[in-house]
DNA sequence: AAAATATATTGACAAATCTCAATGTATGGT
DNA sequence: ACCATACATTGAGATTTGTCAATATATTTT
């Protein structure tokens, strides 16, 4: 298999940043609104607006809009998929 | 369990630029010295060592000395721990 | 319709990152 | 000892990224 630079790579800022991890973190106890992250994050709300969009950029997260309120959550499937492009780089290509 | 943020982002800038994808890919089908990969990339040697100092950092690539050669490997340990982070991701923290 | 709330977007600035040319440091060969 | 080779380091410029204040948009409430 085979992986694209430029796709990966994007897949991969998800966890690059040391806020963005803070934030995978406090998701793992399930779904929360941007205003609960804001609350217990050191950062300013455009700049959470902009760490959310580039997680869901890379597939990790997941938004819900309802009502007035945003809703993420972290992507099984999306780690999933990150987990997969590791496992890719441990094969030996014979 | 709980991760280091900025311990973590270390780790994962290994695979969050398109040039160091290339060249984990490169290094898939066995060690190989600085000089191939270079051959292999359209960038300079200067630019080349930068990366793999943050490969190296990162824990994901192992280097190895040897005369004048520097042979450059995948470590499965540091990719191994890269998947166990983000195993920690998709815990429910109850 | 006006006010309030939650979030996104814009624009600006600072810091980090990527890149290269030039130079430095080992190591091996002549 | 001198030269060549492989790689690292330094310093500089350009681009990207992270951050904030200000503003815009969407939704709910009054």
């Amino acid at each position: 298999m085979k992986l694209n630079p430029k796709k990966t790579a994007v897949i991969f800022k998800a966890f690059c940043d040391e806020n963005r991890i803070k934030i995978l973190q406090l998701l793992t106890d399930g779904e929360k609104c941007a205003c609960k992250l804001l609350e217990a994050l050191n950062i300013t709300q455009p700049t959470l607006s902009h760490h959310m969009k580039i997680l869901l950029d890379s597939g990790i997260v997941n938004g819900r809009k309802e009502g007035k309120w945003m809703h993420y959550s972290i992507s099984k499937e999306g780690l999933k998929k990150a987990q997969e492009y590791l496992d890719i780089l441990k094969e030996k290509g014979e």
